[in-house]
DNA sequence: CCGCTATTTGACCGAACCGCCAATCACGAC
DNA sequence: GTCGTGATTGGCGGTTCGGTCAAATAGCGG
């Protein structure tokens, strides 16, 4: 693999980091449906603010949210509403998994 | 949050996170065309065959791809195709965050 | 200006991750 | 059986991540 090719998966690897974790993926899912500002996602993930607000500008960092100032509150919105297909595979996967571990059953 | 909706956010997060490395993008990339075995993608990689190896071992337990021992090698196969969508999303992020950038540069 | 609320940022610390090395296991050739 | 090759596993440093706390910043109302 060399230096450039590399570098394209890293880039890549970065954006699908930045979907590999519970509530981030929650936070996706929530903007989804529409933008919410930074206090009400706090409420429904129930962790501390500093917490959530960190989750949010790693996800506006990969380009997957964008944020915008309304008087003292911020508000999320999904930029890249593909990224919610992800959901559809993660099911297929979750589907395969089990398969395969019945098969794993089966085979012991 | 609640108990149940945290443990489903949680599963879906660990078969993500099994994607978000970029050796593991490459090797399923590479996957998607054949099936290869462990030495060949090594070679490919062009690291440790023990931490392709790891790889693997980690995408196969999340579901994604699925291993056959044939002699002394083991092959690896793609079990679950449509993580390749990934990669067209992750496209649309890319340049989604061109463009966030772009914006940051000229309101700044 | 001050106080209040919403949000971000920095420091800290425990946990998880990554890559390499060595040891081990599995298989086939002899 | 031994040897050689392919692959997995365990362990060890170094790095990154995640959550919490405290401090800093920003906007609004008085």
């Amino acid at each position: 693999m060399d230096r450039k090719t590399r570098t394209r998966y890293e880039a890549r690897a970065r954006i699908i980091k930045a979907m590999a974790h519970p509530t981030r993926l929650f936070l996706v899912d929530q903007l989804s449906q529409r933008e919410r500002c930074v206090c009400e996602l706090t409420e429904m993930v129930g962790a501390d603010i500093s917490t959530v607000s960190k989750h949010l500008s790693l996800l506006k960092a990969a380009g997957i949210v964008t944020d915008e100032k309304r008087g003292t509150q911020v508000f999320y919105s999904l930029r890249v509403p593909c990224v919610l297909r992800f959901f559809d595979c993660v099911g297929a996967v979750m589907t395969s998994l089990a398969e395969e571990e019945r098969e794993a059953l089966l085979a012991g």
